[in-house]
DNA sequence: CGCTCGTTTCGCCACGCAGCGAAACATCCG
DNA sequence: CGGATGTTTCGCTGCGTGGCGAAACGAGCG
């Protein structure tokens, strides 16, 4: 078949016709943390009827950005995979008006975050960047994967070796992060990780951003496992 | 002053519209390989009149993604930093409909190619990978640095002393290949190695795309200096 | 079964803006 | 100076689309 060309014009202007609308920005952005809302109260957040959310909705679906997911007489939409959230996040995070990151940017922000469902942020990267470096994370031409030793050190710091073990069954993606450039853990692994460091307690979720509080043994344990900030 | 927040709606809104017209787009899309255009070019590119094609490019330099130069009776239009053009390949490049990058982009492109100025794809990403590896290119706080025994081997294989020095005052900044998902060297140090390997012919550039097309000599020295295509 | 609530569809209006031609500037050249 | 060329400004028209209210649809619930 006609074999995929570069970026045409049309396909690049049709993705940025979807971005190009307050509305629609509004209601994208409120979902890069990897929520699922109704339609309802996407229509709140972007400050617009149930009608033109609606038709919003409706766009952004067709365009391939969202996916929906029907549950009683909600709709719950979320952004369509972590494909999309990382352009979001490329996109969003350095469009700071001019200064490059005038450093007046939620610290807390910078320092951890999520990424759609992931960790990201100064610890997500350090995290990456100190276990590839030991070698208990690797880039295969499958994507990233866990070692045997990273899950040895995982539960010489209190986790369950069997919940530890399923983690090498899991494949992780390259994410990149824009407000540090560099890369951290994304993909199935990625979540699988940040869900069980919430679960354990060291980081908890701020309650009106996506920061990502770590918690004073969170970061304990993190420089046990050779993370450290700065 | 207001601290800046996270990126705002209407400037998420603001940068989509710039990219929603085809017209826009098809401008950008050319500048990509950090060329500097003169209006009418831009005009025929885009496929418009003199007059639409000026509207636009104003709306691009108000936008902040285009920088002009004046030179005679002619105004020279180039993307506004290399910070844009990584933002464009962001968005442009991993913009393939649906399947994630059918194999079906260019080959040559994939491997080898510009980004602004300077080179990209799987040799940028190898070369980079293999240099950070042997220490020869160091992550610094000021971005990332040449350290002398690169400089050492890339007199070895036939640079000019002077020249090859030189590059330890450049800084160079780590740019996001889309593609390969993995960090380059961009920056003036990336730009000042790209055109180095040009002008030594180790690299030709491709008459009608962005490809960068390694000959067999360059191939052998980038060998020599420890980078391998796959 | 009928009411409620969440969502989508329909019909309508209004604004934004892309497009062009004509004209105004500006620069180069003879 | 005067004509040619490159670029921008101006005035105008037409289309696309965002916004809303009203109505339709569908799922829960008493």
């Amino acid at each position: 078949m006609s074999r995929v060309e570069l970026p045409n014009r049309y396909q690049l202007a049709e993705f940025g016709a979807l971005l190009a609308e307050p509305a629609r920005a509004a209601m994208l952005l409120v979902l890069l943390d990897g929520s699922a809302r109704p339609a309802g109260e996407l229509a709140r957040v972007a400050g617009v009827g149930a009608a033109t959310a609606s038709a919003h909705l409706k766009r952004l679906l067709d365009g391939g950005l969202l996916a929906v997911q029907e549950q009683g007489r909600h709709r719950y939409y979320r952004l369509a995979d972590d494909e999309v959230a990382a352009w979001l996040e490329a996109m969003a995070l350095p469009r700071a008006p001019k200064a490059q990151r005038p450093a007046g940017s939620d610290p807390a922000l910078c320092r951890a975050r999520t990424c759609y469902r992931h960790l990201a942020g100064e610890l997500g990267v350090a995290m990456c960047a100190a276990w590839l470096e030991r070698g208990w994370l690797q880039s295969t031409g499958d994507g990233l994967r866990l070692r045997a030793p990273a899950v040895e050190a995982l539960v010489e710091v209190g986790w369950q070796a069997q919940a530890a073990e399923r983690l090498l069954r899991l494949r992780g993606r390259g994410c990149i992060d824009w407000t540090e450039r560099r890369l951290h853990v994304g993909g199935p692994l990625g979540v699988a990780l940040t869900d069980a460091m919430l679960d354990a307690g060291w980081l908890r979720r701020a309650s009106r951003s996506r920061a990502l509080l770590p918690s004073a043994d969170g970061l304990r344990r993190f420089a046990q496992l050779g993370v450290r900030l700065d």
